[in-house]
RNA sequence: GCGCCCAUAGCUCAGUUGGAUAGAGCGGCGGACUACGAAUCCGCAGGCCAGAGGUUCGAAUCCUCUUGGGCGCACCA
């Protein structure tokens, strides 16, 4: 970005303590205070050192803004409260600012603290033994959202889809579809013990009869199952996959846990813990010494019937996305998998990785609400609400912003009345209705043979009303915030942010007209204007909710 | 029993590495459309931040304990 003034501000502080012969601290933090009167910008500076130099927190602060040299861009600063230093920047600057979103356009809000760093996201990896449920919905909006977030901040952010395509899992899957197949031919056979008694795979069954016919069913019972597991595998992934493109998340791999386990990477991964002695034999098993590394006790990696554990091939996935060059991967799981979080990060660092360099973030459940009565969601009994219906039902936007106002690890309660009602009960079409009505401005400008300022060359100092200051300094906070919601994982605090902007505006709007007889004036509104709808857009962007010009 | 998460307005939740007077939506009550969109706006009411100690210039935020909830503790995945 352009100039930025905390860097300014910080040097002369730093030169202020110099000439007061005060000690250096490692770096002067700025904070955008709350209230309006206590500046643009403050620093507990003062409070922080007084300890150190045995003064009170006042007279040091009073000491550094004495002995502040003059800043352009700086018209007054006062020592306030225990020892708040606070700066008021002139109106000018704060204008001049306003001319950066203006010329950024979509590109404002973008930083580069991510230098470039590749980092993953892996998101919903549900089982593909069935279609997907609310909570995959929440962990779609969560995790795309959080790519989304990264890219803006200048991580080369990637998000993968892992399919459980092995295993026991995927055992019962191709038993359950072994069983349909056989009744779809007449035959009488109950549903073994642990496949999957959805009826969904009645329907799989049935279209690889009209597709293969039954040949099948004369191979040998390994072949067997794994070509039906494998049919119903490509079925649901694609069905998945599809639904997901229309929720708005594109992933930029699909990984086959087949295919690492049929390139030897899970033996790798046994071999590579017992090259480092963090594997052993005991009790006819291979474990891994996981309290060695935090965790409450060891773990099984071989049974001693020799098959693997499903951790092992957990542990050579998360090993395949290090070698891909991942600096920093993001897992997020359900709630139900929290207690397998300390062994895979103990896993991790026992095979040489830095302790925070896999981050697992829960995601935790939805309760389903209707008119204020919890909807039951029962997988046994096949009543499970889908991902699907619930799209159908409230839509792609609100279903996203709704998953996206609360903490990922909070708890939600979705009530699917008050999600479908479009009234400003609804926070997201509170937004979107924010950006609609700049949009309206802008058409209504049109429609009078007007023409748009030229953002390089408007006069802003007509931006005079508090409201007006008011809402150019929540623009000026966007940058700072995106980075701090990629910093934290927390994708919510767009939403907020975006809630308070229109909050801000709607007001303004209804007190204030846009265009008016005054042409100075009305060029320097349509420029503020224009930047809440720049942030408005850019915002709902990143949460992949839509900016509609109309509603 | 051990471990993790949580407790903020009637309800659902925010609260910026510990900052100045704790906020929003919904719900309740009362108001505003002959000018850019009323899916909006204005006003009122609502709090021992579960409780008790501690850390310090300062605590909803960090530490300890208590109470009350959720979840996890397999040679399952």
């Amino acid at each position: 970005m352009g100039f930025d003034v905390t860097t300014i501000l910080s040097e002369g502080v730093l030169k202020a303590l110099r000439t007061a012969g005060l000690p250096e601290p490692g770096a002067v933090t700025w904070e955008v205070p709350r209230e309006a009167e206590h500046g643009d910008y403050a620093t507990n500076l003062a409070m922080l050192m007084a300890r150190a130099v045995k003064q009170s927190p006042r007279r040091v602060a009073e000491a550094i803004r004495d002995h502040l040299p003059p800043i352009e861009v700086v018209e007054r600063v006062e020592v306030a409260g225990p020892g708040f230093l606070n700066v008021f920047l002139t109106l000018g600057w704060r204008r001049e600012a306003l001319r950066e979103v203006l010329t950024a356009g979509e590109g404002y809000g973008r930083s580069h603290l991510g230098q470039g760093r590749l980092v993953q996201v892996e998101f919903v990896s549900a089982n593909p033994t069935g279609p997907l449920v609310i909570v995959n919905a929440r962990a779609a909006a969560v995790g795309d959202a959080l790519v989304r977030i990264l890219r803006a901040v200048g991580f080369d952010a990637r998000g993968e889809y892992y399919i459980n395509d092995a295993g026991n899992q995927f055992l019962n899957l191709a038993r359950a579809m072994e069983c349909r197949l056989r009744q779809a031919l007449g035959e009488v056979a109950p549903l073994p013990e642990g496949a999957y008694p959805g009826e969904y795979v009645i329907d799989l069954a049935k279209a690889y009869l009209d597709l293969h016919g039954a040949d099948v069913a004369k191979l040998p019972e390994g072949e067997r199952l794994d070509r039906l597991g494998q049919f119903a595998v490509e079925r649901i992934v694609a069905e998945q996959r599809e639904l997901l493109r229309q929720y708005g998340v594109e992933y930029d791999v699909w990984f086959s846990e087949r295919t690492l386990r049929d390139s030897g990477a899970t033996d790798e991964a046994i071999r590579l813990l017992r090259e480092r002695g963090q594997a052993f034999d005991a009790e006819g098993a291979i474990w891994f010494r996981a309290t060695a590394f935090g965790d409450d006790k060891d773990r099984v990696l071989v049974k001693s019937d020799g098959e693997v554990t499903y951790f092992v091939p957990d542990i050579a996935y998360h090993l395949d996305k290090f070698r891909r060059g991942f600096v920093k991967v993001i897992d997020l799981w359900g709630p139900d998998h929290h207690g397998y979080a300390p062994r895979m990060k103990a896993a991790m660092r026992a095979l040489g990785h830095p302790e925070d360099a896999l981050e697992i973030l829960i995601v935790q459940i939805v309760r389903l609400l209707r008119s204020g009565e919890l909807v039951k969601m029962s997988k046994r009994r096949g009543e499970f609400t889908a991902m699907a219906e619930l799209l159908e039902e409230v839509g792609r936007d609100a279903a996203r912003f709704t998953f996206l106002t609360r903490r990922h690890d909070s708890p939600l309660d979705f009530d699917l009345d008050l999600v479908t009602r479009q009234t400003s009960e609804n926070p997201v079409y509170y937004v979107q209705y924010a950006h609609a009505r700049v949009a309206s401005i802008f058409d209504f400008v049109r429609e009078r043979g007007l023409s748009e300022p030229d953002w390089e060359r408007v006069d802003l100092s007509p931006l005079a009303l508090p409201e007006e200051l008011d809402l150019i300094k929540r623009l000026l906070q966007f940058p700072s915030l995106l980075e701090a919601a990629a910093r934290t994982y927390e994708p919510h605090r767009v939403a907020y942010y975006l809630q308070e902007l229109a909050a801000a505006f709607h007001p303004y709007y209804n007190r204030h007209r846009v265009v008016s007889d005054d042409r100075a004036l009305t060029a320097a509104r349509l420029a503020l204007v224009r930047g809440v709808g720049i942030v408005l857009r850019n915002g709902l962007g990143l949460l992949g909710v839509s900016a509609p010009e109309k509603m």
